[in-house]
RNA sequence: GGGCGAUUAGCUCAGUAGGCUAGAGCGUCUGUUUUACACACAGAAGGUCGCAGGUUCGAGCCCUGCAUCGCCCA
């Protein structure tokens, strides 16, 4: 070790000594933001943002990793590039969590207010917004800081209110009494979406209802009915059967009287009946039931609410007023046994609706709530896909999202929480008017009056994300931002929000821009832990068998923790982390340090220019071979990146870096600098340079690292970072089919000999003879490589020689390989039974692929239909496989 | 009920124009302080690519059916 350079470099890569340092320089430099440049067309990515209710886990951490590594190959590749971050104020799970802490005090939100709430909640949210941006620069994130934005910050808030109004004067939303999806403990309409049905192991009760004859007496018939939720008796307004139910024919239009509550109901016929359920026969409750609100209003019949907000029994419930909703089910339970209504219950499996956001059971009741028309705004969005303007990628989730688009139903946007935008709706307390507006009015549109109220309820936070990829920059005002960066490149998220976003974000961008939002959706997976158990912060019993981010950080370095997520699976499917991930990112994090100190210990203060294809020629084999196979890789790599193949691509530069480049190029760039001989500097250097630039999307922080510690000894550095400089581009000039199977035999001779002195337990440090059989291009090749097989395998004395018959054959092992021989002498060590079993063994396994080979190319019709070159290579393989055989005959004849 | 995904080495996963003698990491076994790296190096063992058919000169990859697991929608 000659240079200092060396020594300032630490042995180990530490990534907690440069990562920090490294983020406030590229940030302090201003490398995150682009330069608007209308001259060239920009790459944007609009981050989806963190919900604020918690910090980050490592299933965001996957999204910020594949976001980073587009954003950082884009802006390397010198397009003025913008990844915009920003946090959501997800209302439902804020306030939840925020509810949560009061309680710990033993306060509910009632108890201090809304005022002292919204504090509280600014409060929860400020501290979270700090917690997420601290954790996007730790993993390396290079979003644009400058222009990070918050769902509920002034701009995204007027361009809510705009669209909210544009959107009622088009009559495309509505207030009305619709059925809905009510959280008793949320206490707030969720959108269908937002139900989780889950099975559910339950019972079905049969009950039946006494039939009134024509004078309105009980006649002593009765209809059986089947239903799960035997507490909605009190609601019921009808019982319905299929009208081609032969069963029934005699009985629709009857009236029953409905136990416990002694109504009379009339039975009707609709075919939203299944005959096959149960007996046929259903009970209609329209006030508690999806299907048969729908029935109801077909049919014209009333509501019935018997299900507080708080799931309670209402006045309604008659006798079970205030009861709880279960309790109720017992007591009608016993009811209905007791006047012999109830005939049977059966256990029944069937799934039932949950909040997703607390577990508790959804209980469906109609309430006045606002909405939004989605058909005519669906109809854009269904196009935009269909047509080609915007792309899924995996290419499979365009099905899941055209058929959700186009079975739309309305959405319910009003949330009945403290924490989000409020609707921007005032009643009026002297007219009927309403005033709906982006501004804050005094008085009523319609008559003047001062005496209007706001809607007390805030939009669901979804419609606010609907919007992001446009308010983000500005919308409704045309600002330079949304003229240049919209529409955005790349939708980057999570397969399971494409509904609640990616949907809504295409057909509100749509409305708003009356462009598309993004041109490319790419659809990660979720991460799952080592048990193969989602991740989320709801879940806050289950312990995960894996870090969180920042630990993972803290332990392997944030390279490591990204390169694992980056390349531990594919697109659009789940993948599961493990430390033992981690660890490896660790390692190759560590190897590209260590392989670039030793070039620039070996570059010892000099500056080399980088190598050209004009003086291939004159280069070292191996020179020639790792700019072959770099500018290979480089071009795939480049490629695989371009069609979002991101795993693939870091899977290839690893592979190269470390099993080509440091395993091979090093060790024998090594023995020629050992003698003194500096030609593989230029290349040692130049393919590093381009290994930490193919590397750096990926682990922006070890690469940045090194190429510092590195460019200097470029000539033509091209840049001041990393993060900045040029993202390679394949030269074909490069690649060099010949110089790569040359070095290739070289490489199998090496290992050839290694193989035999480990098989026969030579002793690591001890130098053995060795004959190396090859003619032609192969044994100069070999030549020029001697020193390299010397020092890399131990041989020596080495004889190149041309023919088996210059090799001694008495007492040596032999290895036949593809273009060569190797001979080792090993009088001591060998034993000849050993060593005919041996080479038996391979001959079999020879003679079968000469087998193999030669009944596939004495087919005419593979020689007619398989395309030429595939044909010439079987004949090379047979080639090659027939004078391997015959080389192992011979050894074994000799042996006899 | 409809749709989608997965099923490849002990484990976790690659294998995207069908030509593969099926790869990697981790783990296992044998060696090695060889001055870039023991977060490493060298060598080795380990797979009838879920099952059954079919298409093709040729199938891990395409088609059909089935099985198991998971997800989404109704």
């Amino acid at each position: 070790m000659t240079g200092e350079s060396t020594h300032s470099l630490a042995k180990a890569y530490s990534p907690a000594a440069v990562e920090q340092e490294l983020y406030r320089f590229w940030e302090s430099a201003g490398f995150f933001t682009p330069e608007i440049d209308p001259a060239r067309p920009p790459f944007t990515i609009i981050m989806p943002p963190p919900n604020v209710s918690g910090d980050l886990h490592l299933g965001s951490v996957l999204f910020v990793t594949l976001e980073d590594i587009l954003t950082r190959w884009h802006r390397m590749r010198q397009e003025p590039t913008l990844w915009l971050p920003g946090q959501d104020h997800a209302a439902i799970a804020t306030q939840n969590v925020v509810e949560r802490e009061l309680a710990q005090e033993g306060l509910s939100r009632h108890d201090i207010g809304r005022e002292a709430f919204a504090k509280r909640a600014r409060e929860w949210m400020e501290q979270y917004r700090g917690k997420i941006r601290d954790q996007l620069k730790r993993l390396g994130a290079s979003c644009d800081w400058t222009r990070e934005c918050f769902t509920l910050d002034a701009g995204p808030a007027k361009a809510v209110r705009t669209t909210f109004v544009n959107l009622y004067n088009e009559g495309l939303i509505y207030r009305g009494e619709r059925i809905i999806n009510w959280c008793p403990r949320c206490q707030t309409a969720i959108s269908d979406l937002e139900v989780e049905h889950r099975e559910a192991q339950d019972h079905l009760w049969y009950v039946r209802y006494p039939l009134l004859d024509d004078e309105g007496a009980p006649s002593g018939d009765y209809i059986t009915i089947a239903t799960t939720r035997p507490e909605t008796i009190v609601a019921d307004v009808a019982v319905a059967v299929n009208p081609s139910d032969e069963r029934y024919k005699g009985v629709v239009g009857r009236t029953a009287l409905l136990p416990v509550m002694d109504r009379r109901i009339p039975v009707i016929a609709d075919e939203a009946v299944d005959p096959a359920f149960g007996t046929g026969a259903l009970k209609i409750t329209p006030g508690h039931d999806p299907v048969d609100f729908e029935v109801g209003q077909r049919h014209g019949l009333a509501t019935i609410s018997a299900i507080n907000l708080d799931a309670t029994m209402s006045d309604a419930a008659g006798p079970y007023k205030d009861m709880d909703r279960f309790a109720c089910r017992a007591a009608i339970e016993a009811d209905l046994e007791k006047g012999g209504f109830l005939v049977k219950t059966e256990p029944y499996t069937h799934s039932v609706g949950h909040c997703q956001r607390c577990h508790t059971l959804v209980e469906p009741l109609v309430s006045k709530q606002w909405f939004l028309r989605m058909e005519p705004l669906a109809k854009p969005a269904i196009d935009a896909v269909t047509g080609g303007r915007i792309r899924f990628v995996p290419e499979r989730f365009t099905k899941i999202y055209l058929n959700w688009m186009e079975n739309i139903r309305d959405w319910c946007i009003s949330r009945q929480l403290w924490l989000g935008h409020p609707i921007p709706v005032w009643y009026c307390r002297d007219c009927d008017g309403l005033t709906v507006t982006a501004g804050d009015p005094d008085i009523c549109q319609h008559c003047g009056s001062k005496g209007i109220e706001r809607d007390a309820d805030v939009l669901d936070t979804w419609f606010s994300s609907a919007l992001w990829t446009h308010s983000t920059l500005g919308w409704p005002d045309e600002t330079e931002d949304l003229k240049y960066f919209y529409p955005t490149s790349v939708m980057e998220t999570g397969y399971d929000i494409i509904f609640f976003w990616v949907a809504r974000m295409i057909t509100m961008g749509l409305y708003n821009m009356k462009e598309i939002p993004f041109q490319t959706v790419y659809l990660h997976g979720l991460v799952r832990d080592e048990r193969g158990e989602k991740i989320s912060k709801s879940k806050v019993t289950t312990k995960h068998h894996i870090p969180s981010p920042l630990e993972a950080i803290e332990t392997y370095g944030a390279d490591a923790l990204r390169y694992a997520l980056a390349t531990g699976g594919t697109p659009g499917n789940d993948m599961r982390i493990s430390e033992q991930r981690l660890e490896a990112g660790r390692n190759f994090a560590n190897k590209l340090w260590n392989a670039s100190r030793f070039a620039i210990g070996r570059l010892d203060g000099r500056t080399v220019e980088r190598p050209s294809p004009d003086g291939r020629e004159s280069m070292a084999l191996e020179d020639r071979w790792i700019m072959s196979r770099l500018n290979a890789v480089v071009t795939s790599v480049d490629q695989l990146l371009g069609d979002f193949q991101l795993g693939e691509a870091g899977r290839q530069a690893h592979d190269f870096l470390w099993g080509e480049y440091c395993d091979w190029y090093l060790e024998m760039a090594k023995v020629r600098l050992v003698a003194g001989d500096d030609s593989p500097l230029p290349v040692l250097a130049h393919v590093l340079d381009q290994a930490l630039r193919l590397l750096h999307p990926y682990m922006p922080f070890v690469t940045e690292a090194a190429w510092r510690a590195l460019s200097p000894h470029l000539a033509e550095a091209g840049s001041d970072a990393l993060i900045v400089a040029p993202f390679p581009q394949g030269d074909d000039r490069w690649l060099d089919g010949e110089s790569e199977s040359k070095a290739e035999a070289v490489i199998d001779v090496i290992r050839a000999i290694r193989n035999i002195r480990a098989e026969r337990g030579v002793e690591p440090a001890r130098f053995v003879e060795a004959y190396v059989i090859g003619d032609g291009d192969v044994r100069l090749a070999i030549e020029a490589s001697r020193d390299a097989i010397v020092t890399l395998s131990r041989a020596t004395p080495l004889h190149i020689v041309a023919s088996a018959g210059e090799a001694p054959s008495e007492g040596v092992v032999t290895a036949v390989l593809r273009d060569t021989q190797v001979v080792l002498p090993m009088a001591g060590l060998l034993d000849v039974e050993a060593e005919r079993q041996r080479l038996s063994k391979q001959l079999a396994a020879s003679e079968a692929e000469v087998e193999r080979l030669q009944s596939r190319l004495a087919d005419e019709q593979f020689r007619a239909r398989a395309p030429e070159a595939v044909v010439a290579r079987e004949r090379e393989k047979l080639e090659a496989a027939r004078s391997r055989s015959e080389g192992l005959r011979q050894r074994l004849q000799e042996l006899a």
